[in-house]
DNA sequence: AATAATATGAACATTGTGTCAGATAATATA
DNA sequence: TATATTATCTGACACAATGTTCATATTATT
C-alpha cells in the first residue's frame, strides 16, 4: 500500500511555489492563497497537508537539511575529519545555493543580526583600509579583505551570542582576551596535541 | 520649540511594551492591540507614530544600535584599536543584554540559520568529544569547549554566507583552504606587519 | 486662560485565516 | 475493468487583525 501519487505531487508543488514566492516577495508577504494560486491548487488543499505557512517552511527546510546530515554522517567522526567535513559543507552549499541564500539570510525583519553586524563590519573595514593604505595597498593580503572582515565579525558576533545565551559566565575583559587569542593565533595551538594522537589525520 | 512631552512619553511606552511582549509571546504573535493595551493607549494612537509593527521594531532597534555606533566612533580607527573595540562591544552587550538576547537570536521562523548551525555544531562537538576522551578529558583545553565550537561554526557559516552572497568566487576546495588557514593559524600572521607599523598599538 | 497639538473611541471596509460539507475527480487495488 | 478509496475543489462561514476616518475629549505650551 504505497502513497497516493497526488499527495507527493501536491506537496512538491507547494514547496516549489514557496521557494519561488520567497524570491519574489519575501516570506512574510506571502499568503496561503499566493502559494496555492501559484501551484494551481485549491486553497483548502493546503490545509490538508500543512498546518500553516511556517509548517510548510520548516518541513521544506528539514528535507534539505537532512541531506546535509546524512552526508556528514558518512564520515567517522574525529578531529582529523574537520577539514573534509568543511569542504563537504561548501559543496553542499554550492549545490543548493538558492536554498542556502534564501534561508541563511533569514526573512522578515531579521535585519537585526544584520544591523549589528553591519555596524561591526563597517567599523573594522575602515580601520583596515586606513592601515593598509599606509602600507601601500591591499596586495600584502593573501586573501580578499571582505572575506577576512566577515571572518572577524561573524566569529565575534557568534561568541557574543554564546556568551549571552549562557548567562555571561566571564567578564567582558576575559571574553575579549579569549576571543583575541583564538583570532590571532587560531586553534592550531589547542588542536595540535589532539591531532598528533589521531591516527587518521 | 521642543517636542511635546506626550509624544516622547507615548513612544517610550510603545517601545517598552514591544520589548516586554517579545519576551512573553515572541514578535510574530504580537498584535497592535497587544502593544497598545499593554501600554494603556488607544489603538489609533499607535498609527499616529508608526506605520506598522515592523516600523516600531526597526526604529527601536536603531535607537540602541546608534548608541553602539557612537561609542565605537570615539576611537580613532586603526587596527591597533581592534582589541579595545572588541571589548567595547562585549560591554555594550552586557549593558543591553536583554536587547541583544532578543534581537541577535532573531524572531519568527528564523530557525533557519539556527537549524543549519545546530547541525554543524552537533557534528563538530561529537568529533571533539571523542578525541578529547581518548586524551583523558577536557582539562587540556584552555577554554570551554562550547565556546570553541561556537567560534568554529559561526565563523564557518559566516564565510559560507559571504561566499554565496558574492557569487561563489572560489571553488569549495579553495574556500576550505582559506578558511582552514584562518582557523588554524589565526590572523596574526596577516596582521603582524600591519601592527608593527602602527604607532598607537 | 487661550490655543494648538495630541490622544481617544467608535465605526468601517478590507484582507487573511482556518474549517466545513457536499460534490467531483483521480488513483489504487482486486 | 470495475469498485472502493482517497484527494481535491468549490463556496460559504465565523473570526481576527489591519489600517483609516472623524468627531470629541484631553493635555501641553505660551
Amino acid at each position: 500500500m504505497k502513497q497516493d501519487r497526488r499527495i507527493t505531487r501536491t506537496r512538491a508543488q507547494l514547496k516549489e511555489s514557496l521557494w519561488n514566492l520567497i524570491l519574489k516577495k519575501g516570506y512574510d508577504a506571502i499568503t496561503i492563497s499566493d502559494i496555492t494560486d501559484h501551484a494551481n491548487l485549491g486553497r483548502t488543499t493546503f490545509y490538508l497537508h500543512y498546518k500553516d505557512k511556517d509548517d510548510l517552511l520548516t518541513k521544506s527546510i528539514d528535507e534539505t537539511a537532512n541531506e546535509l546530515v546524512q552526508r556528514l554522517d558518512t564520515f567517522q567522526p574525529g578531529i582529523g575529519k574537520l577539514k573534509p567535513a568543511t569542504e563537504l559543507i561548501f559543496e553542499h552549499a554550492a549545490e543548493n545555493a538558492e536554498f542556502y541564500r534564501i534561508l541563511l539570510q533569514g526573512h522578515g525583519v531579521q535585519t537585526t543580526t544584520g544591523r549589528v553586524q553591519e555596524i561591526i563590519n563597517h567599523h573594522i573595514t575602515r580601520g583596515f583600509e586606513l592601515a593598509l593604505a599606509q602600507l601601500g595597498g591591499k596586495e600584502i593580503l593573501s586573501l580578499p579583505l571582505p572575506l577576512l572582515i566577515q571572518f572577524l565579525s561573524t566569529s565575534l558576533l557568534g561568541i557574543v551570542i554564546w556568551w549571552l545565551e549562557n548567562e555571561m559566565p566571564f567578564s567582558p575583559e576575559e571574553m575579549t582576551k579569549q576571543y583575541y587569542q583564538l583570532l590571532m593565533n587560531g586553534i592550531g595551538g589547542i588542536l595540535r596535541p589532539v591531532l598528533r594522537k589521531e591516527a587518521d589525520y
